[in-house]
RNA sequence: GGUGGGGUGGCCGAGAGGCGAGGCAGCGGCCUGCAAAGCCGUAUACGCGGGUUCGAAUCCCGUCCCCACCUCCA
């Protein structure tokens, strides 16, 4: 297998060569349920079900794995407010609602906007708080390993002792010195100002149903701990691939490997980061308040454009956002599809099933992909088959216009956008069909008035049928017909 | 202050020592009654200044600017 990923921590292209042959398994780091998903996020979840995607076309049996921080600061800050402040809250939120309750509703947010980008569910999608015991068990082992201790004051807290790792930095190849402390004001209790919590005592401020018993106290589990424990969990001591957004490295993989690794586990062989979405030039985060939500985009563009923006750039790149941005990926996406609905009617003109993938992918178009999943060399090739089938079907070649849209339907199903609806609203057969009993009629009379000339009449009956939404195209077999897009 | 990533033609965006990826937009042509679609063609592109080399967008030195992380963040 010639395939090779960039790893963040030895900041270098590896060969990938799976721990265990033919299986591959892949954390990476879903949403805190705080609020409603943006088009980050669902960045983050596209690179990565491209991955997913990818390791399966070689024959890989991959578990993908997708946590949900289903409890944490923000999410019970929210409900707070939601009782004693809902007025400062956004539309997203309600009035009087309990922390998992709000959680669990984000959730669902979350999920319809994978679903609605065609990111396919994970092997398993755990939540924090579903793993309590686990948790509980790692902190003792890192005690028990003399890298974690208790709190000094009466909080609760359980810490990691960021001195008592040397390896501490290695994934952000920062010294624990060069890191600013400025942090934490508060030290609570700590060796190091850099200590992170991996069990939080609890608050009188906060709920009864927000914390759990433990050797150590009521409390919660830290942000960083779950991954640690749930990962170990599903895909064992040592796995693949981890993955997650690049402003997740530090501290927040940082410090998951830092706990994993120094309860002796060797973790992820890989650690791959997606680049951020900006607007503008400027990262967009909840924390800014430049967030695009991903039905709005949704609203402005078919789920396969979207998708198509989405995975444009490649996976390490930055990417921004403007509404032209998107329109530049409408044009590419219907040229694709104008292809392949000539191209489909040339080759099977009874069926037109549009499900039908042959053959594998392109040579050259796995080579991209196998380049650190190179998707902008991969669309050139898709382009380039697209361009070339065109020509096929303009001169009537059959076979050869087989083989590209054979070609291009596999590459679309590779980079996801296979299944996805083109217009979110297709007719259904039905009406499909009655549609064309009414359309041919006026397009057979069109047809007489060209044989006789009569442009008048013929330009009259294609502006008639344009303004009820109707594409008229006349070709070498006759005149066509499709709804107009948007 | 520390760490990482960037600056490529009107726009987006790959590439990383040697025939100017690809998309979008534009222009010219073919096709068409006219269009649309499609095809063909079409660009003194690599932040700036030096250097190495037969040859640099790609390597080296210097310099300017941008972004991310070091606090919750995909």
């Amino acid at each position: 297998m010639s395939l090779r990923f960039y790893d963040t921590r030895t900041q270098q292209l590896r060969d990938f060569e799976p721990l265990e042959p033919g299986k591959a398994g892949l954390y990476y780091c879903g949403a805190t349920t705080q609020g409603m998903p943006h088009v980050g996020h669902v960045r983050s979840a596209v690179a990565f079900d491209l991955l997913r995607r990818w390791l399966s076309y070689h024959g890989l049996e991959v578990t993908v794995v997708r946590n949900v921080t289903d409890i944490d600061d923000k999410i019970l800050e929210k409900s707070r407010l939601s009782y004693e402040d809902p007025a400062s809250l956004g539309p997203a939120y309600r009035p009087d609602e309990p922390w998992f309750a709000l959680s669990y509703r984000f959730e669902q947010a979350f999920h319809a906007a994978y679903a609605a980008l065609g990111v396919l569910p994970p092997t398993y999608e755990p939540r924090a708080t579903g793993h309590i015991t686990e948790m509980h068990e790692l902190i003792q082992r890192l005690i028990d390993a003399g890298h974690a201790y208790p709190a000094a004051d009466d909080s609760g807290d359980v810490y990691f002792d960021v001195r008592s790792f040397p390896a501490y930095g290695s994934l952000t190849h920062q010294k624990v010195d060069d890191m600013q402390d400025a942090a934490d004001a508060d030290p609570r209790g700590k060796r190091d100002p850099r200590d992170f919590a991996l069990w939080k005592g609890q608050k009188a401020s906060e709920p009864e149903t927000a914390s759990w018993p433990s050797p150590w106290g009521r409390g919660r589990p830290g942000w960083h701990l779950e991954c640690s424990a749930m990962a170990h969990k599903y895909l064992g001591a040592s796995f693949d691939i981890h993955g997650g957004g690049l402003d997740l490295r530090f501290p927040h993989h940082e410090n998951e490997l830092a706990q994993s690794s120094a309860a002796g586990d060797d973790f992820a062989t890989f650690w791959m980061h997606n680049g951020m979405v900006t607007y503008e030039g400027e990262k967009m985060s909840k924390s800014i308040g430049n967030t695009i939500a991903p039905e709005e985009m949704l609203a402005m563009a078919p789920a396969r454009v979207v998708r198509y923006f989405l995975g444009q750039a490649h996976y390490r790149s930055q990417l921004d956002y403007s509404p032209s941005s998107l329109e530049e990926a409408r044009s590419a996406v219907e040229r694709i599809d104008r292809f392949r609905e000539r191209a489909w009617a040339l080759v099977v003109p009874e069926e037109g099933d549009f499900g039908f993938v042959g053959g594998g992918v392109p040579d050259a178009f796995g080579a991209a992909m196998d380049d650190d999943l190179n998707v902008p060399a991969a669309l050139a090739v898709l382009h380039e088959a697209v361009r070339a089938g065109n020509a096929a079907v303009d001169a009537d070649d059959a076979d050869a216009a087989a083989k590209a849209v054979t070609a291009v339907e596999a590459m679309l199903e590779v980079l996801g956008l296979g299944e996805l609806s083109a217009d979110g609203a297709e007719a259904d057969a039905a009406t499909q069909t009655a549609l064309d009993v009414l359309i041919q009629a006026r397009l057979e009379a069109r047809a007489q008035a060209r044989a006789a000339k009569d442009w008048a009449t013929s330009d009259a009956i294609r502006d008639e049928l344009a303004a009820a939404g109707i594409e008229v195209a006349d070709g070498a077999g006759g005149a066509t017909w499709s709804l107009k897009r948007d």
